[in-house]
DNA sequence: GTTATTAGTTGACAATGACAACTAATAATT
DNA sequence: AATTATTAGTTGTCATTGTCAACTAATAAC
């Protein structure tokens, strides 16, 4: 293993930490929604791709199929999703929003817009550039692979 | 709000959905192990900063204090830690961890740093460097405030 | 000396999540 | 075509995780 790479493994370790909490530290807001983090997570993964199945949702973000399936019941209760059977393959629903869902999901993303917003309120210009940057070039990364 | 920081918020959305996924992934494997994800935090503090108070874990972790007590009780009975009634304040119980306790937080350290060595393994030194630069300026900028 | 605050514990309970067994539909095998 | 295997999703059961409020004991503040 190269110096480099120890000392990557470090930061890493320091950063998941610090990340960790500023994780929580958004995620409480989301509580403070109707939404838990695990459902929010649910909701805009449908927005984003809609007629999706449940099981690129177990998929997609490593839920367990019984997990997201009782989730998902509790949207269509709460009208925020609609299923329908597919017509070729009668084991799969297609799962998408409702204009309801769409609104929630719409507020949601306001929220945390703020909540992110409050973070970063202060950073200068070439400040936030340079911390998208960085963000964009470590998502790159890792993403290469 | 200036134009970066709308995009900064555009990409600290998707850098938390890209992180999310890739802690549960590393937080997957604590489970591997004997202790939650909750529980590795309490045992990384409490070895960072020995002779530390619940009080401190809840604030700097943002956990609850009731559930952190129970989790201290479990650790000193599993003899990970001991907890000693200050002179001073006799309501205060500082907590150290015991040999054994830092046995195992030095192996789940170690194998942390497997599961995080077995994602970068693949990086030449100049990107490793980057990336951990990169890291470090995030981390820098949001602790300024 | 009385009241307020702080550190930590306990009880009761809700939310989250894991695992296995199940149904219904489709695909693969013979 | 009939049997077997696989897939999408649901349901039952249970353990873990986490929250909230009420409590004790010690200290600080008035």
């Amino acid at each position: 293993m190269q110096n480099s790479q120890e000392s990557l493994i470090t930061t890493i370790r320091s950063f998941n930490r610090f990340y960790t909490v500023m994780l929580g530290f958004l995620n409480q807001k989301y509580l403070g929604t109707k939404y838990s983090v695990t459902e929010t997570r649910i909701l805009f993964e449908i927005r984003s791709s809609d007629k999706v199945l449940a099981k690129d949702l177990c998929s997609k973000l490593k839920l367990d199929k019984s997990y997201v399936s009782r989730i998902l019941a509790k949207f269509e209760k709460q009208k925020l999703i609609i299923r329908k059977t597919a017509s070729n393959d009668k084991r799969q629903n297609p799962i998408a929003l409702t204009k309801f869902g769409l609104e929630q999901v719409t507020q949601l993303i306001e929220r945390t817009n703020q909540d992110i917003y409050r973070l970063i309120c202060n950073f200068d210009e070439e400040s936030s550039k340079k911390i998208a940057d960085a963000l964009c070039f470590i998502m790159d990364k890792f993403k290469e692979e």
